[in-house]
DNA sequence: GCAAGGTC
């Protein structure tokens, strides 16, 4: 550009935001495109006026981060070094290969130009990304004047102010992510090295079927995530059912039925309900106290952000994050729907929502709705409300081009496009309006309320078909009515673990904690399928498998707190740490897995303390190592293609790498070992403690290994079970039976009788309150053998009783009471008033009425059967055991 | 062979 003006290269962080903003500021005059080096970013050329300012513009793109951190080469390697060096290690940011094109682009063109805009996305990793522009820019013309473009949407106001109000880049934002990325890089591979190493050689991960190399990665994202579904599961193993009781009562009139529910909600103390129960059937005419109408509002969803949409795929069509983050690329990608990567739930004032419905309303399905939202006198539409989140970057997803379906597009592509649409067109939309009637009702003192909802007007209901809201009508009441129940009936339950994590309920956890961003924590959650880690069934619920659950479990065992992102030095502490006490982690993967035979020959631990850096290869670190023979070496890490190796005395006993470095070995440092030989294989003249060097100059050191050798400090024990066994067991004694049956023969990982339940239970002490699992009482309704179980509710802590464990039979008694030869009780729905009774409820019915109140008992379909299979019959008052009377005339009652 | 973050 000749004379007054300026040539100015600006700089997207993807090539729609190039394009977009190139439309804007040229408002289309004269706009031209040619093709960079890169393919998928292209050049945008126009003339514009920055504050007077002529400026020929250039506009083009990267495609997100420009540059990789890496380790340097000699570290790259797995064997290379210590995995805990990794946190010295030297770094460097490079671009890589495929992302070489774009910097030749931006490098011609930044020859040429006098100014440099950078528009990447106004978030964290966007100022990062543009130093790394600012870099390879600068390093092609050191002599361009740097400037920031601040925008929170691709609205031409928004534009054109970010252009004339140019900003510095902020650093200190670029140099968060910077840390970011280097605790992210040296905590990842250090500790994914290290348990990936530690565990191939310790075990036989049967796990993974396929011939791909096991990795057990780590990461502060991925193993958090993990931690979630782990934890979920723990709760449900830990889950001791409960039984609770509950009063429910309906009516039936001419109008319909009204279901009450009890005011109490549900006891725990069976004696508690029964005596309250009692009570309600001696005077079961129910008088209503209150009737009350309201009308409620059921609000649309706010406009939606990614891991909305994530979780809404997932609720409504099953679709895992990952696809749904796949199909909504693509349908960005063809221009038919908005970026799709947005935590942002609250549209701009400025956006142009009219015109957003407008372009839907010739559509087969929703057309007509948006005609609708669109005729001021229906008196539809609202403004949406936001759901206060706006990264400042995007807006929420919403449909950008009209489509009644591509031929193209597979199903999962019209469902997703539907669910934008008709999510933008319910966030516009008013809410439903329902009228609500509540009845309370009196019977006996207790209180009881039923609810009848009638919907006036569905509103957005009408075109989100994704949610309903359930009607019911009842029976008109009045103040003062009275009536008696249909049906008055003691119910029973029992209290049910949480199911295992959804993927709706898996992101709503990241993202409550904040792991990840919007979009990578799909990717979280498929690494841990595709590690291995945990599994997803139909259902699309995640349970962890062994071996989950057992890298979490020993990192908890451990204590430490590994998913944190801490500051590096902390980190680095804990991952020296975590190897000193990787026992535990050994442990935790001993309880699920087999252990394997390689590491008791040649191959030995793999991982060790560094003694010095091998002189042979010069690449890789030695370590001091012990075999299962107890015989002490140090060995080079790049084992096999290094064989470098010093063999120690049999007789050492101990060994611990000090931090005493000797002063006469080369090439250095080479840490002094601390050895304790034995006392009796020496001999008597020298130490049994002794501070060496395997560097070649301790003399001692020599003279001991040729007089006990590098062999086996016993004489060769016979082979056989003893040899073997004896080996096995000290180290992990839990081999030997399976942890489940605790029969031998097989491991734990295909135990026949396996259970979860059994597995988890016994590491975390959550055992059962079943005592035998024999069953010596049966139900005949539907003959499960019952379950003895002991009671933990406040009055009957530590009683034992016999329940069924079906879910549809209501049997319990208690152990006591089938000792004594009376019946407890038990009460199904189907446990009606007979009409005969009512109105005969009065304290003076003597042992007629009690008497019909057992035969309402009796009568239901359940009976007791003994131990011997005899019939157990009649029921006693729960205050003083007489079998006389019920407890609510129990003279021995107090109150 | 390792992380998490951009985006195609």
């Amino acid at each position: 550009m000749a004379g007054r003006g300026v040539t100015v290269l600006n700089v997207a962080e993807k090539p729609s935001v190039a394009k977009s903003v190139a439309n804007i500021l040229s408002r289309n005059q004269g706009l031209r495109v040619r093709d960079g080096r890169s393919r998928y970013n292209r050049i945008f050329e126009f003339n514009y006026t920055i504050r007077g300012q002529p400026c020929h513009m250039l506009f083009t793109s990267v495609i997100g981060h420009l540059m990789e951190l890496e380790f340097e080469d000699r570290y790259r390697k797995w064997h290379s070094c210590d995995p805990a060096d990794l946190y010295h290690a030297p770094v460097r940011k490079s671009v890589p290969e495929d992302k070489k094109d774009i910097k030749r682009t931006l490098e011609e063109e930044a020859r040429r130009c006098q100014w440099l805009v950078l528009w990447l996305d106004c978030d964290r990793e966007g100022e990062n990304i543009a130093f790394e522009v600012v870099d390879v820019c600068t390093a092609a013309n050191p002599h361009l004047t740097i400037k920031r473009a601040r925008f929170s949407a691709l609205i031409d106001r928004e534009i054109h102010q970010a252009v004339q109000n140019l900003v510095e880049p902020n650093k200190w934002f670029a140099d968060a992510v910077d840390a970011r990325q280097e605790i992210d890089l040296r905590i990842g591979a250090s500790f994914t090295r290290f348990q990936t190493m530690l565990m191939k050689d310790a075990f036989i991960i049967d796990t993974i079927t396929d011939d791909r190399n096991i990795i057990l990665s780590y990461g502060p994202c991925q193993f958090p995530t993990l931690g979630f579904v782990v934890e979920r599961y723990w709760e449900i193993q830990a889950h001791e059912p409960e039984e609770f009781w509950s009063i429910n009562c309906s009516h039936r009139s001419d109008e319909g039925v009204a279901n009450f529910s009890w005011g109490r909600g549900h006891l725990f103390d069976y004696t508690c309900a029964v005596i309250i129960y009692e009570m309600c059937t001696e005077e079961p005419t129910a008088t209503v106290t209150n009737v009350r109408q309201q009308e409620k509002l059921k609000y649309p969803p706010h406009p939606l952000s990614t891991i909305e949409l994530e979780k809404r795929a997932s609720r409504y069509f099953r679709m895992s994050s990952e696809h749904t983050m796949k199909v909504a690329e693509e349908l960005y990608q063809s221009g038919f729907i908005s970026y799709p990567r947005t935590e942002t739930d609250n549209f701009s004032s400025r956006t142009d929502l009219h015109a957003i419905v407008q372009e839907q309303q010739g559509h087969p399905q929703w057309g007509v709705y948006a005609q609708r939202l669109l005729d001021p006198e229906a008196g539809l539409w609202r403004n949406p409300r936001g759901g206060g989140h706006d990264d400042k970057a995007h807006p929420p997803i919403h449909p950008t081009k009209f489509s009644a379906g591509e031929s193209g597009w597979s199903q999962d592509h019209r469902k997703l496009y539907e669910l934008v649409v008709r999510h933008f067109l319910a966030c516009v939309s008013k809410p439903a309006v329902g009228a609500e009637t509540t009845v309370e009702i009196d019977i006996a003192g207790e209180l009881f309320s039923a609810c009848g909802r009638v919907i006036l007007e569905k509103n957005y209901l009408d075109v989100y078909q994704y949610e309903s809201w359930g009607g019911s009508i009842i029976p008109t009441y009045t103040i003062g009515q009275q009536f008696i129940p249909t049906t008055l009936t003691l119910d029973s339950g029992v209290t049910r673990p949480p199911p295992p994590l959804s993927e709706a309920d898996l992101l709503s956890c990241m993202d409550k904690e904040g792991i990840g961003t919007d979009a990578t924590m799909h990717d979280h959650i498929k690494k841990l399928l595709d590690r291995f880690y945990a599994t997803k069934d139909a259902s699309m619920r995640f349970t962890p498998t062994n071996l989950g659950e057992a890298l979490v479990m020993g990192y908890d065992d451990m204590g430490y707190k590994l998913w944190k992102p801490y500051l590096r030095a902390v980190m680095e502490r804990d991952m020296k740490s975590a190897r000193l006490n990787k026992v535990k982690l050994l442990e935790a993967m001993g309880i699920f897995f087999e252990r394997s035979n390689r590491s008791g020959g040649e191959e030995q631990n793999a991982i060790g303390e560094v003694v010095r850096r091998c002189g042979l290869c010069r690449e890789s670190d030695m370590v001091l190592k012990k075999s299962r023979d107890g015989n002490f070496m140090v060995g080079c890490l790049g084992f096999p293609q290094c064989r470098n190796a010093v063999w120690l005395p049999g007789s050492v006993s101990e060994a611990v790498v000090t931090t005493n470095t000797c002063s006469n070995c080369t090439p250095g440092p080479v840490y002094r070992i601390q050895f304790k030989f034995r006392q009796l294989e020496i001999p008597p003249n020298y130490d049994v403690n002794h501070l060496g060097c395997i560097g070649g100059c301790d003399e001692i050191l020599t003279q001991l290994t040729e007089i006990c050798g590098t062999g086996p400090r016993m004489p060769a024990r016979p082979r056989g079970p003893t040899t073997s066994t004896g080996n096995a067991h000290h180290t992990n004694p839990r081999q030997a039976v399976c942890m489940n049956c605790q029969e031998t023969g097989h491991s734990s990982n295909d135990c026949p009788s396996q259970t979860l339940r059994s597995r988890n239970a016994r590491q975390h002490g959550n055992v059962m309150n079943q005592q035998s699992g024999e069953a010596s009482v049966s139900c005949n309704s539907c003959g499960t053998p019952c379950v003895l179980r002991t009671a933990n509710t406040a009055n009957n802590r530590g009683r034992k009783f016999y329940s069924c464990p079906s879910q549809e039979c209501n049997f319990f008694v208690w152990e006591d009471d089938l000792n004594s030869g009376t019946g407890g009780g038990s009460f199904t729905r189907s446990n009606s008033i007979p009409t005969s009774n009512r109105g005969r409820n009065g304290r003076n019915g003597g042992r007629g009425a009690r008497g019909r109140g057992r035969n309402a008992s009796s009568s239901s379909n359940v009976t007791f059967v003994s131990a011997t299979g005899d019939p157990i019959s009649g029921r006693r008052c729960f205050v003083c055991g007489d079998p006389s009377h019920f407890a609510n005339v129990c003279p021995n009652r107090g109150g």
